[in-house]
DNA sequence: CACCATGTTCCTTG
DNA sequence: CCAAGGAACATGGT
């Protein structure tokens, strides 16, 4: 369940579980999960501390804890990587089969389950240290963006998922906040004027918060025996109330009428990654940079 | 069996 | 040396 949205959402229901509650034993069953950081470490560090507070920074989890007899928190990191999922169970209930990690709170476990094992739990914080803005903060501007897209030859769709360039925008939401700028994916970057540059901003930011307030009015069931978890975004409803409905305008939509004019929605693969969009509503003078001329001779 | 999947990192190629 | 592209990671769904 994992672009900025989720993890958003995720992290503010979390936060009032977890908060002032003590670890009180730490069960790795995917030690790649924690790398670079032993288990041995992490036991020693992580058993006997307590949750202060449950944060984000792009599509990390930043847990905040204190040990006893230390002044300073520390940071436990997570990342769900595309299948990972958190969430507490009572401490009878059996783990599922895919639990990365489990943290004992006494009478509750702290569960990351995560599918494909791609995600991480881990107390090694670098990887954050080279991340971009925040899209909803004010350091997102429209300078910022301009300066850091005006000498990219790649497609913007695939600009938009580097993780330095903005922290948190994943493959599903690139492909709507282009098609609500009315951008199409396969522009280079430097080729976007202006007043692109700009309602690609808004178009950004505008998702992530529609996402984030849709995600934070939705039930959700994160232990995941019920047919719904974190995955607000996925908006086919069938049968169900309506909260789920057109969430995504174009993702995963290829065929579907556009919303705007009607033409049918396209997919193609950028970076080996699906993009989908409105051939109609995002075409673009330019599409693609003239392919360079050899010059050899 | 084939292909697809919300992410990141590593390796190869140009 | 750098950028771009692809494979790998591991499992499940259709």
């Amino acid at each position: 369940m994992p672009e900025l949205p989720e993890v958003e959402v995720l992290v503010r229901h979390l936060r009032p579980l977890l908060e002032r509650k003590k670890i009180r034993d730490v069960i790795v069953f995917r030690p790649k999960v924690i790398r670079p950081i032993s288990i041995r470490v992490l036991k020693r560090t992580l058993i006997g501390a307590r949750f202060v507070g449950v944060s984000r920074r792009g599509k990390y989890l930043l847990f905040h804890l204190e040990s006893v007899g230390k002044a300073r928190p520390f940071l436990l990191l997570g990342h769900l990587g595309m299948t990972g999922r958190m969430y507490l169970l009572p401490a009878t209930a059996p783990l599922p089969k895919h639990t990365s990690v489990a943290l004992n709170l006494d009478q509750q476990n702290f569960v990351f389950e995560d599918t494909r094992f791609f995600g991480r739990l881990t107390l090694d914080l670098t990887i954050v240290e080279g991340l971009g803005p925040e899209p909803l903060s004010e350091d997102f501007t429209i300078e910022y963006l301009q300066q850091h897209l005006h000498r990219s030859a790649q497609p913007i769709k695939v600009k938009l998922l580097e993780q330095r360039l903005v922290a948190g925008v994943g493959n599903i939401y690139a492909s709507e906040a282009l098609f609500r700028a009315g951008i199409s994916p396969r522009l280079a970057a430097r080729r976007l004027r202006p007043d692109q540059i700009e309602r690609l901003r808004e178009a950004i930011r505008d998702v992530l918060e529609e996402a984030i307030a849709c995600g934070s009015t939705v039930p959700l069931n994160y232990a995941g025996t019920g047919q719904r978890d974190g995955l607000f975004y996925f908006g086919r409803a069938t049968g169900t109330p309506n909260y789920y409905t057109e969430r995504l305008l174009v993702y995963d939509r290829e065929g579907h009428p556009c919303p705007n004019c009607g033409s049918f929605i396209k997919r193609v693969v950028q970076a080996s990654r699906s993009t989908y969009f409105c051939p109609k509503c995002q075409r673009a003078s330019a599409e693609r940079e003239p392919k360079r001329r050899r010059t050899s001779a």
